[in-house]
DNA sequence: AATCGACAAACTGCATGCAGGAAAATTCGC
DNA sequence: GCGAATTTTCCTGCATGCAGTTTGTCGATT
């Protein structure tokens, strides 16, 4: 996912944006949402902040519809909430919002893990290894944002190795909480450096050793990890509105 | 949900629709999404059968663009698949996707009504037992679907109770849950008479009752019986293919 | 008569225009 | 000069038109 193009490419012209599309075989309006979705995780697009389907149109390049589709499918996320008749804003990060994610998250990781160990194929296995391996390699990087797009496709893997397209809907819960991380990574560095990574990257390999048992535990361990880091750093969040 | 008109209001004047939507307050693209899932769950939309924006907006006397975005939702819920370039087709009724679709609702539903014990309002809890009653009347009707629309209210009023939106993904499990049951009605009635909806009546009281392991017991209780019988009937349905 | 190729119908993806309604800016009254 | 009403602007929801592609059909050729 090479984000298309950070500055601004304002030609609604089909000559311009054509050569993007083909290639990929997206559409224009998955395109918009992974674009979306990333501009909400690393707050370009700031919690709370009006989105506008001109406005996200003009800025990718491309129609109205694509980019209506792709916002109505996040709010249908909770990536993006929808009053009534005032239009769509980015969600606002806090503590109870971010408790009720990890409990959804909580329902789904575990079987998630689970299956995607049992069911693995041995492609599947490797790749996993490598994203491991990927990880290990982050893991004291200074920018976070390379490792939180890798775990973006870590997901994916998972889900693909899960072989169970209808716990899909874990992915935005992932967006959610990587945008949480991000907004706290200062005070995450503190909290416990790397223990994210670590998490990530015992999963990974368990997933990939076909260790069913041990997956399951270390998504539950990873789970109460980023509770726990979630009502440290929600202490403040309260303190400081 | 009284499912609008059954005869084919075929209008797409404004004057002939306004007085159903605006009192609803709910947009036409909600309205296609609810008419067209209870179109798959009761099958007069047949499983694999074609499904095309142009024919549900005639069908519904709708224009194409708020049928183009139910019909994605559906999709991304699995309701209906879409190939590739080939246009979306109703899903189709087999075994291994059941289990995957029990797989995903086990991973969510222990925690969507243990929450729903816990946090429910009293008035919900009175709504839960109005349920629970409206289902024991219900429980040895010979027409299934009203139990079946019943059951969606049912649902959603759990979700209202356990209060975070972000379990809602299991809405349309239990849509292809219902169709699965529904394709099979003349078996079950052989299998186990009553005993889905005695777990409904059930889950419904102790949720309501505010006894959240009784209600988690339950839903683990209830969702061995379902896939028991989903293996119970699978065998023909493998079978007869 | 069967197969292959070309034509035609249909459908999706996308852009755009229009109407209704809310929010914001401006202007008017005090 | 400040508050309130009005106008302006913006935004969403929906319909519709257009282009590219695919599917199904009919006719021509072997």
């Amino acid at each position: 996912m090479p984000l298309a193009d950070p500055a601004a490419p304002e030609t609604p012209d089909p000559e311009a944006l054509t050569p993007g599309t083909p290639p990929t075989g997206e559409s224009l309006a998955d395109l918009a949402y992974r674009r979306v979705e990333d501009l909400v995780v690393t707050m370009e697009l700031a919690p709370g902040a009006r989105v506008s389907e001109h406005g996200i149109a003009e800025r990718i390049g491309v129609g109205r519809t694509p980019v209506r589709e792709a916002l109505q499918r996040l709010a249908g996320d909770g990536i993006l909430v929808t009053r009534p008749r005032r239009g769509m804003r980015v969600r606002e990060i806090d503590l109870a919002t971010q408790l009720r994610v990890l409990e959804a998250r909580r329902a789904l990781e575990g079987t998630l893990v689970r299956r995607a160990a049992l069911r693995r194929s041995p492609e599947q296995a490797a790749r996993l290894r490598e994203t491991a391996a990927a990880f290990r390699r982050m893991r004291d990087a200074p920018d976070p944002v390379p490792a939180l797009r890798h775990d973006r496709r870590f997901v994916d893997l998972l889900l693909d190795s899960a072989d169970n397209p209808f716990l899909a809907s874990i992915i935005p819960l992932y967006a959610l909480s990587r945008r949480f991380w991000l907004a706290h990574y200062a005070r995450q560095v503190r909290f416990e450096p790397g223990a994210i990574t670590d998490f990530h990257i015992r999963i990974g390999e368990a997933v990939a050793a076909g260790e069913e048992a041990e997956a399951g535990r270390l998504a539950d361990a990873f789970l109460d990890h980023v509770e726990a880091f979630a009502r440290f750093v929600g202490l403040d969040l309260a303190a400081s509105s």
